[in-house]
DNA sequence: CCATATATGTCAACATGGCTGACATAAAAT
DNA sequence: ATTTTATGTCAGCCATGTTGACATATATGG
């Protein structure tokens, strides 16, 4: 429990400082992260993983659509759709953002070893409520 | 990244809704856990922990003291220090607290064996600041 | 002993990002 | 044609972070 918390802290700091620059929150990382993660994706889906209510989500999103780092475009089979997109923009944020992450996590595989990567996935995969873990992307491999 | 933020928000859900009960919230429950898991704590190393201002800390401390959940007592060598100590009633919700998570974390360690929950103990603690990894408690082995 | 540094507390103002509740619109589904 | 769904929007509230300034008691070093 502590050291979860202690690597939740730690992970999310140096993005933090960089979205500073920017005048933007942590709220709005991780609806880049998730957007980059699943392109095209419905606004409610997106409620559903952050678990937050639409009111919250749309002064974020709202700001990132009207800073340039997102597109919505109505979707084809249903029209009442926004599905959201990075722009050029924001992927290059995403990119900056994830990249001291990615450093992190590529430090401790090293430091750690495969197959202790392996079971990290595995347990942390346990901690999931059922709902989402089904949704889970299957592991892409070393990515690092 | 994306599991890790899963396991986190699903990780502090059920906390959150017990603690919605006393009227506190989660950075109460952090000043909870981290003065049960060290007695005694001073203010200035529970800041260190935590990574918040101490205006912030004395909000939520204080709250915490006046409801009787934490006492403070000054130091022996130091006096100036405020040592840090649950009552028996902030030790009786921290346990409260902590339930629903040891449940969460047996789960999932049953599920991913005993190898897993070395190697998730092993990635996760190189994510940890060079700093603090330094002060981590020594594994103590299987708790659930 | 005195000067300075440290541990802690406190007041005030402000920002972020959650929340609830109410209401609106367009498109899909029945 | 009606109802349901996906989304948006306004308004206000709350929790929890921030900065800056200042106060007090105690420890520490010349």
């Amino acid at each position: 429990m502590e050291l979860l918390f202690y690597a939740y802290r730690d992970f999310t700091a140096e993005p933090d400082a960089i979205l500073a620059k920017h005048k933007l929150g942590r709220a709005h990382h991780r609806v880049i992260y998730f957007v980059g993660r699943y392109p095209l994706i419905s606004v409610s889906e997106l409620l559903a993983i952050l678990r937050i209510t639409k009111q919250s989500l749309s002064r974020v999103l709202g700001e990132l659509v009207r800073e340039g780092f997102i597109t919505q475009q109505p979707g084809q089979r249903d029209r009442r759709q926004r599905l959201l997109e990075l722009t050029a923009k924001g992927a290059e944020l995403e990119h900056k953002l994830s990249e001291s992450q990615r450093q992190r996590v590529a430090r401790a595989y090293r430091a750690a070893g495969a197959a202790a990567v392996e079971g990290y996935r595995k347990v942390l995969s346990g901690m999931v409520d059922d709902d989402r873990r089904a949704k889970l992307p299957r592991n892409r491999g070393p990515r690092a």
